[in-house]
DNA sequence: AGTTAGCACTCCTTTGTCATAAGTGCTAAA
DNA sequence: TTTAGCACTTATGACAAAGGAGTGCTAACT
């Protein structure tokens, strides 16, 4: 689009599409006219409105209704007319209580910002963990429980651990568990899983003599962990308040996206494609078929240089964007913030507060 | 009730609540004399229809409709009337394939359950996971990771372990770690932690020297996890089966429910409930507001003693409770099974497959 | 050239009427 | 005790008529 819209035509759009996101009702020139905005005629408005529809922005459901806007308008809207929303005090002090919660506890956290993002934005909200795994284990250690059963810890990634209770017919003791644990972290430890071959485990089979059918079971516990090393933790809050937005209501919308909630690698696709500011999706630009429709905001959360989840809701594409996107990066950031203050050394960057009161 | 219903009553009953439960139309008496299984006229069937109403078995809709069953009718149906249903080699084999996956983790299992149970029933499933957490830790163990940071290691149940990394200016040696460990295992570990008060915490860190600091940080975890140690997971499965029934498309049904999602506590407390066998919850009989009209059905997991989680679906009332319950059985003992087979020493009760085609 | 008033037109929505179908209760006969 | 028959009730769907909101277009105005 070369054509750049007037000054007159952009505060029109902005007034359709503002009008749109808070009543959900075509917008017609008349109704426009009377909120006393602009100093023009209906007749006037009328036909800047028809310019915008033929240019993309806008579309009439039926001849005879006012204007919503398409996908088009929405994308325009939310890169150059949509203004910053300031967070309430009553927003703040909710999503700070949540932040400042005793419980440290990144997938706490992250489920709980699910819950709020829900009540605070009346949209349903998307929680996504992603423990950060790599395919390598880098340190192994095996606490003996009772005679008979041993707990195996595998610390993966930084901040990752696995564990796994292990029951033998042996018997089971403080040395037994720290001979296992070293020929684990010799045999195993900071190498990748594919190297890890039968005559390899044959190996440490021998090193362990008469425990050497310990390996076995173990080994199958690593090579499971392993496996769902990058496993993603989608939690969805707040599917009722789909049912507060008309265009949900009829049709088979509904249907079709309570179905993805429950494919939940499809979302995760979408949300795989995070820039690193809040991403809007609108409709068809996420590419998915049941989506059509509704639009995904969200934000990935950074901790430590690494992406560990992200936050974001889903409704119809008449969706108070700015609202939302303030809420979502303020929450987003939150995060980040609060699980930064617990690694000191990066204690020198400070929580930003963009909107403190 | 001890007026005792007389055998065609039941027939009539089971019929009219069979047919509902299929069809969702409301029964009448002539298209019931249609199904050749009455050898009576439309006129005797309605007189019996007519006494089951007054004594509180079936209602009306409207004056000029069929009959439907009411709660009282379904809880005589589910207790007396209903037939076994036997699982189709296919819903067998979809239940195992997932029963026997390699992954024999019990949560993934009972996650993976829940998605089985909707697909399978074609109802919305619910699937609990509750962590069997005492309020002591069994044995504490701890490993470095590297010079400033350390893995947390906490036993509490029989199955249970959580880990936390903390980090820390000082450096941290494997001796520190060891000390740390006997510590924590001599003060904290098998007592109440309501004994642990403020001289007992200074007594430790006096033994610890220089690194007595590293208490309070590790206590305060301790406290975080204990805290949350009965915590239950739940998850919901299918929710989009929900529109597949007339009763939830209109009126405010469909959002109490789906809020009452958002609001897991009221759902557990229901599940508490359950007792031995597979339990069905009829309507207002679950005492919960939002779930009035809607079914439950559902079987505690237990393993080697312990409720570890359940399994159920939520439903309209008119629901195939036949085929519900053999499902909800079967899959809730074959993840019973499938975890105690993992206890070398239960393996004296083989799984019993109620269903072997 | 841009703006506005006026008007005919379109299409959705609501309302009312009516016929139909399903099912009932009741009475009287078998 | 069962059944046939009948008058009555109520939901549902089709159809037409009326009303409303909004449009496009043309012609006049500034």
């Amino acid at each position: 689009m070369l054509y750049q819209l007037t000054p007159r035509k952009q505060a029109i759009l902005k007034a359709v599409i503002d009008a749109y996101i808070e009543t959900g009702e075509p917008m017609g020139s008349k109704t426009l006219t009377q909120m006393r905005q602009f100093d023009l005629s209906s007749a006037t408005i009328r036909n800047e409105m028809a310019e915008l529809e033929s240019l993309g922005y806008l579309e009439q459901p039926h001849t005879s209704a006012g204007r919503i806007p398409t996908e088009l308008g929405y994308r325009f809207y939310v890169d150059s007319l949509m203004q910053d929303y300031a967070l309430s005090a009553g927003e703040l002090a909710q999503m700070n209580s949540m932040l400042k919660a005793k419980t440290a506890e990144l997938d706490k956290l992250i489920q709980n910002a699910g819950k709020v993002m829900a009540n605070l934005t009346n949209y349903t909200a998307i929680a996504v963990k992603q423990s950060t795994g790599k395919n390598t284990v880098k340190r192994f250690s095996i606490t003996p429980v009772d005679q008979h059963n041993f707990l195996l810890v595998m610390i993966c990634g930084e901040r990752n651990a696995k564990t796994r209770f292990i029951r033998t017919e042996m018997t089971v003791t403080e040395e037994t568990a720290e001979l296992l644990e070293q020929v684990l972290n010799n045999f195993v430890a900071e190498k990748d899983l594919s190297t890890v071959t039968l005559p390899y485990l044959m190996q440490m089979e021998n090193c362990l003599g008469a425990y050497g059918s310990l390996i076995s079971p173990i080994m199958k516990f690593v090579y499971e962990a392993m496996g769902q090393a990058d496993e993603k933790d989608v939690r969805i809050d707040g599917v009722d308040k789909l049912l507060e937005y008309p265009e949900f209501l009829d049709s088979g919308k509904l249907k079709e996206v309570l179905g993805m909630f429950d494919r939940k690698e499809e979302l995760l696709n979408i949300l795989e494609s995070a820039d690193n500011d809040v991403t809007i999706c609108i409709g068809r630009e996420n590419g998915v078929e049941a989506l059509t429709g509704s639009s995904l905001v969200f934000k990935k959360i950074v901790v430590d240089g690494k992406t560990v989840g992200a936050v974001g809701v889903i409704g119809p594409c008449r969706m108070d964007y700015s609202r939302v996107v303030s809420a979502i990066r303020y929450l987003s950031d939150g995060i980040a913030d609060a699980m930064n203050a617990s690694l000191p050394e990066s204690s020198s960057s400070p929580p930003k507060d963009q909107n403190e009161r």
